[in-house]
DNA sequence: TATATTACCTATAGATTTACTAGGTAAATA
DNA sequence: TATTTACCTAGTAAATCTATAGGTAATATA
């Protein structure tokens, strides 16, 4: 597992307002209803996106959130990256990991890295715009 | 995280025997030791691995466990997906989950299905002999 | 101004997984 | 017979995941 349930509700979300929400403001319990998700859940997931500046948000009554760019600027790369923290494939090659003391002479170090070079192109290379192209 | 330290040891200690143990039994303790991997999480390890008879074993003094292909034969792909389970890339697509009821519609599985196969051909298309190759 | 509607905040908690540890038994060799 | 090895079952501390609970603050409408 690389994305867990977090990352994965984050991009159906953002999905959710390409499709429903072109110029108008989303109330999260619409999103949360439309979509399956526990609103209370998903609550966090739209806190860190707001505050990433990934999504406008409006207080009260016809508030809500919504995209402030067009879907081509949001990689699936960004998102996921925000919502999951990090995307590396193995502990050995996360930010917070410390050095391990074999990686000097580590015969598989190298293909962790570049199985987490090809994941982050993977992602990067796919917009929101073209999640709703290809089926 | 897509391969957890298990499956990292696992790779780590077939590529000891390629490299300290062309004709000979090699016992865990020695493993454990040279590679810094806790001797009784190893055990379950290679429990795992003789069991599916990627490696043969060998009771009491001068026994141990050694390959019993040669390097080229054995995929990194075999040895994770043996070890780890299951290398899906997000619970949509593992094995044992139910379908999912947004499956027919879900904008963002084609992407996973990409993803998984992706991860597949990479873990499928290096050998532990391709791990020795390159740096 | 009052009320409803929305976002936003902190804390907690059950379930699962990870990474071991403990303590044995069975088989092979010297 | 003693030592060395693999093999087996069970438990467990810590972390992570997936929420839930219960509030406060801001905005719009009546």
């Amino acid at each position: 597992m690389i994305v867990s349930t977090k990352g994965r509700y984050a991009l159906r979300v953002m999905v959710y307002f390409v499709l429903h929400g072109a110029d108008h403001y989303i109330p999260l319990k619409e999103i949360a209803e439309a979509e399956g998700i526990s609103q209370k859940y998903l609550e966090s997931i739209m806190s860190t996106l707001s505050k990433a500046g990934f999504v406008d948000a409006v207080h009260g009554k016809g508030g809500g959130y919504r995209l402030n760019r067009s879907p081509r600027e949001y990689t699936v790369g960004s998102i996921l990256k925000l919502t999951e923290g990090d995307l590396h494939t193995v502990s050995c090659t996360s930010q917070g990991a410390a050095a391990c003391s074999r990686s000097t002479c580590c015969h598989t170090l190298p293909m962790w890295e570049k199985l987490d070079n090809m994941v982050d192109e993977f992602f990067e290379g796919i917009t929101l715009a073209d999640l709703l192209k290809d089926q």
